[in-house]
DNA sequence: AATGAATGAGGATTCATTCAT
DNA sequence: GATGAATGAATCCTCATTCAT
């Protein structure tokens, strides 16, 4: 008699608890024991669930991972036309649930995890490929043998901005960050004609 | 009798035995012994030294600063006119022991370190300050009103080719980043015009 | 309503597990999880049905015990004659179900349990009686006043048999361990005549 | 500046605590911090010295081994005569420290540990082989072919009386153990004669 | 200056056991 | 009867740090 409901519960529970604890200590050096607090369970249930803490932060980059691609595809979703589809892949990256300031945090550490880590290394790339693709599409048709290059600017400036995100004070202004990307795109586009 | 020769030089050996471990590990996660034992010494002699982990990583981050700084001021020398002090700038960034594999490892562990060190939020917004208002001094000439975010978006650009360095695999063009930034300034240069 | 039938059954497959898994694992120090996994059930069953770890694993030792019994039994039917009765009840201690690998690494490991666990040391206590009356009442007609000490010779020898086995590899020969004791026994009993 | 006084003399301190550990707990199964507490000593030193609470466990065991064949060296000192040369090898067996308690105890706890640990194993056989060669080689001039099988014999003699002890409550009386087996092998070689 | 000795404070992980369903 | 959920209590091990020499 499994149930289910309560398993995916924990995990979700487990998964939002170790964000929110990377987050909050702004490392990836955290206890089962913390995130298990944070999640209302005792450490054993954790390892219960996930068998063991490297499983528990992996599943929280992946939970991160596909709330981004989510909400990508919920912004692509009726876009049509190359232009406007780089403005929802731009923006995806600075909006909805992604650029927290904890989630932002968390994403680091990822970085820094994918050094050493191998499955952290994989989605990672899976990320980044999957960026890289949906840029060069759109750029494509707009930049023709200029897309590579465009792409891989527009990436920097996304990834650049997410890391000087992390060690700023005050409010975050993430729109104003995509509204700056796109309209650096947009001169380099306008440069090419 | 201090022996200040002896002084320094073990403190700049644990320095750089810091960086590497970090470089090598991929994390600040390091331990004092791997450092004294990269460093031929016991880790007694560490703490004797610095008193503390905290104190040897922080020196570890201020050696690269320091490093960064000397590879800028020795770039800028005898170089007169903003835009060719520009690409000074930001080549100082992917040139001499800066762009090394290790030191972008170590660098990025110093971003997730400065989410919850003091010390280190601190050295990195020196570093910060410091490229913007380099940035900014040869930018507003050149751009006016529109130097900052210009300013923004090339130091973004450099952050973004440095993370994105440390999760690539291959291997690396540190001169080829720097073109591609300064040809992305000029292309938004002209575009004022 | 009581289902004594699968009752029975349940402790049998568990009982089972449990010599299978120290037998596998050379130790006492198997887990109620690994016994259950192994016997198809839950752990939790398993506690439902022997109340603790403790209860389980003696248990084992009593069904072991049991079996030695009934092999004992089996061969003395029909056998008369104190010669004969002996060499069967030496026979019944290397055949049947009771000399298998995986028996004599549990049957060690009881050993060993026996030494801090009060019902353990019990039951051990038991065989040895057991197995000393045997010896002493076949023995006693034809040996009179040596029968004790040839029954402890006889009892180490087998027991140093089993011990030795257990340390070895390559194929078990019991029917010639049998047979030496037998012999050795032959001969001990002639150098009294 | 090492001080190999102090290493050596923790190490063999906690190599007793071992040894006294398991005959008290009549397992292997002991905990570092229970060694550590009887030696007077950390947790963490006793993984300072010897790395894992394996290597303890496998140097009590050598320890015993070592004191077992010193103890076989003292008493063939000056013995000739292959007949006193067995009866010597045979009562080393159950004199000196050998034949406590607590030593039993733990060399009991070796044979089920020898399932399963490789080093455990290799140490055993190194004893067996070792008394083995020793029996063989005193015993061929005195009874010819059947050496190997009187070897075999006395040497699981020795160890079924050991095994035995571990489960037998009362004094114990080794030098009646050895006087036993010493008869045993006399009327075996007599009787070949 | 330099080191080995020594430890306290965790932290990941395992496991027997209990409980609600 | 049977199970998954849940946990508290260990246990091994690591590590920064201190201290005597």
């Amino acid at each position: 008699m499994p149930r289910p409901d309560i398993q995916t519960s924990r995990r979700r529970a487990l998964v939002q608890a170790a964000i929110a604890e990377i987050g909050k200590r702004g490392t990836l050096d955290v206890t089962v024991g913390g995130i298990a607090r944070r999640a209302g369970v005792s450490s054993a249930l954790a390892h219960h669930y996930f068998g063991s803490k490297d499983h528990i932060l992996t599943a929280a980059m992946r939970h991160i991972l596909q709330g981004l691609r989510a909400e990508h595809l919920r912004r692509l979703r009726g876009v049509t036309g190359p232009r406007e589809r780089l403005r929802a892949t731009i923006a995806a990256n600075f909006g909805g649930q992604s650029f927290r300031r904890e989630v932002i945090a968390a994403w680091l550490a990822f970085y820094v995890s994918a050094q050493h880590d191998r499955e952290a290394r994989r989605l990672l790339r899976v990320y980044q490929r999957r960026l890289r693709s949906a840029l060069l599409s759109d750029l494509r048709p707009l930049a023709g043998d200029d897309a590579p290059q465009l792409a891989d600017t527009v990436a920097a400036l996304i990834d650049g901005f997410y890391i000087r995100e992390a060690s700023r004070t005050g409010a975050a202004d993430p729109a104003g960050l995509a509204a700056r990307i796109d309209a650096t795109l947009d001169t380099l586009l306008e440069a090419r004609a």
